[in-house]
DNA sequence: CACAGGATATACT
DNA sequence: GTATATCCTGTGA
């Protein structure tokens, strides 16, 4: 399976089938354990309201990143998924960092394997991630993304951080990961 | 464990 | 103009 094969299903299939893949920038990154789809008639998405300046990337070709400022202090990407052209997308919460740690600690500023890419601002700051990066092709350096070699067992949750439809089970982890924002909730 | 401070772009009235 | 946002961290129990 390539990137490009990924990225033609729904946002929902793209979610779940990025489990276990491994997401570089220039040799910094790790396999990607947590995410969260924001689907068409979302009303949780960014695009729900339609293209705004802020979203236009959300609405442009699939594979490519949307980068947006969260509560004024950290980024969060997401990559674009195309649904009928609305706009959609994967929200990347967190990494089991595997590549480049000492640059990430660096960043981050924290030692604590555990805390380099667990959350979406996290992530963003161990990667480098900024405003600059929105739009950016995910399949063209310095991004590369590996598809996992071992099959991925993977398990849906609810969202984090949201206000509405809060109920939809759109979190996608891979199951028993140690490297989630946040556990699984119990039962 | 619970809580609140931080700091800004964007959307909405 | 005002409110709210796909959060992180430090502090005090």
């Amino acid at each position: 399976m390539t990137f490009a094969e990924l990225l033609r299903g729904s946002v929902h299939e793209v979610a779940a089938g990025i489990i276990g893949w491994t997401l570089l920038v220039d040799g910094v990154g790790g396999r990607i354990v947590e995410v969260e789809a924001y689907a068409e008639g979302d009303p949780a998405s960014h695009a729900f309201r339609g293209a705004t300046a802020r979203n236009a990337s959300m609405f442009g070709p699939p594979g490519h990143l949307y980068v947006y400022r969260s509560y004024g202090i950290h980024w969060c990407a997401n990559v674009v998924c195309e649904q009928q052209g609305r706009g959609a997308g994967v929200l990347l919460r967190a990494l089991e960092p595997t590549h480049g740690l000492e640059r990430m600690r660096e960043r981050r500023g924290v030692a604590d394997e555990r805390l380099l890419c667990a959350g979406p601002g996290r992530l963003t700051q161990a990667l480098g991630l900024t405003r600059r990066d929105d739009g950016a092709d995910l399949s063209r350096p310095p991004f590369e993304l590996r598809a996992p070699i071992s099959p991925v067992v993977v398990e849906r949750t609810t969202r984090i951080g949201i206000s509405r439809a809060v109920e939809q089970p759109w979190r996608y982890v891979e199951a028993r990961s140690s490297w989630l924002s946040r556990r699984r909730r119990a039962g």
